[in-house]
DNA sequence: CGCCCTTATTTTGCATACAAAAAGTGATTG
DNA sequence: CAATCACTTTTTGTATGCAAAATAAGGGCG
């Protein structure tokens, strides 16, 4: 609405998308490209075409250059000196490296937070609780996911640790991507959902080295059912 | 000073620089521009002018542009929209951040490391301390500093976790800078290396537990000198 | 003299242009 | 028929151009 003046729209660059939009191009082709990597639409190993991508994104190829480079050093993205850029690929043996760290990061995070959290704070990580486990019985997989993000990001910000909270949140993207293939059994299920109680239990009790190692166990049953995902599927043997 | 002279080098491009060299030149760029932070030649919330640092390292805006982007990732830059970016600020609060993570990393490296480190990496590693002793009893800081780094790299190469082990480059350089500016008293120094002392004892013993333990209770020590240094200093109060 | 508004200047953000490198393509030859 | 080489097309890497945003510089007015 504002400085409109600009009658007509002028020579050379003007895109369409330019609405009320504030945010930088760069920025949003960072998390628009994330997106596509995380929930798999570009899958592992899929190499970056510039032009392509760019088109798609409805941008030129110098943003987007510039969020490949950025999510390279979040480890999403691959270079390839002279060939561009591809998905990171999705090993097994990285994910054990992810999950060994992510253990360690989460444990440290319940420590900090049994010391920092409010109890406004723990009641709200309740609350998410308990909506978490009306979709783990209603059988909402998606659902469930979101809650149990939630709850683990609550953590995060009741450690108050920004440092350590930007480095879990990269390190989950990789862990994500892994997750979206996973299909949970009904037994893994429970046994995830029953170490949640454990893990509110001791949080309410500022239990922290409890929570630690209810976190770092919660951890390592996590990584079991990704790698099993990841050692099902892979639909096209790409490679 | 300019290049303005450039009397013939061909039409367009061609750089000087590339004589044998394989590199990438925003790889070089990134490590360069890393560098100029680390060690304090670009001071903290320094602005990074686009025009003025590209001719400085002798390339154009783009890739220097897609550098900054890769250390924005890296959190050592702060991107300001519409106003370019600048070196990210060295506040006693993220080193307090910094600190609490690596300590939980270097633990969990320690821990590793024990497990899993050869015979010959602990001899490796025995050297490394041997030298560092003796820099520090000619008083030789920088060259302790060397070795000392040095050790707590090789902690790392030996957990066998590379993804621990590039978080913890990252966050490392955030401490690198401050640390530039450090000037250890007599009494911490020989505190820092007993300490040392009985890492390597914990590492050759194999007890994970201890070594876990004295990692962070170094770590904390370090955050202590660190806090001090950046207490005093403050050479030329920017804005 | 300080403040606000207008107007230059600089700087950033994005798009495009162009050369070097890589990936195809196809014909020739052993 | 596979392999190699010359040639074409595509793609990447870097430089440059241009418009919008930000900053600096005047200039009138209280």
């Amino acid at each position: 609405m504002p400085a409109t003046t600009t009658p007509i729209v002028s020579a050379t660059n003007t895109n369409v998308a330019s609405l009320a939009d504030r945010r930088l191009l760069h920025e949003t082709v960072i998390d628009q490209l994330r997106d596509l990597i995380v929930q798999g639409e570009l899958a592992p190993e899929t190499k970056l075409n510039e032009r392509v991508l760019a088109e798609k994104l409805g941008t030129s190829r110098t943003p987007l250059r510039e969020a490949i480079k950025f999510l390279a050093s979040e480890g999403l993205v691959e270079l390839l000196p002279n060939r561009g850029a591809a998905v990171a690929p999705l090993k097994p043996e990285k994910m054990k490296e992810v999950f060994v760290v992510l253990g360690a990061l989460e444990a440290l995070a319940g420590d900090l937070a049994c010391r920092n959290a409010s109890e406004a704070d723990i009641t709200e990580i309740r609350a998410l609780h308990y909506h978490m486990l009306a979709h783990h019985a209603r059988g909402e997989l998606a659902q469930y996911f979101r809650y149990n993000q939630q709850i683990h990001i609550k953590f995060m910000e009741c450690a108050g640790n920004e440092t350590l909270a930007q480095i879990y949140r990269g390190l989950n993207a990789h862990v994500k991507r892994a997750r979206y293939m996973a299909n949970l059994s009904r037994e893994r299920w429970d046994k995830a959902v029953k170490e949640h109680e454990d893990m509110l239990d001791a949080l309410v009790k500022r239990d922290g080295v409890r929570l630690q190692t209810l976190l770092r166990d919660h951890l390592a049953n996590k990584l079991v059912m990704v790698m099993e995902a990841l050692a099902i599927p892979r639909v096209e043997a790409k490679q």
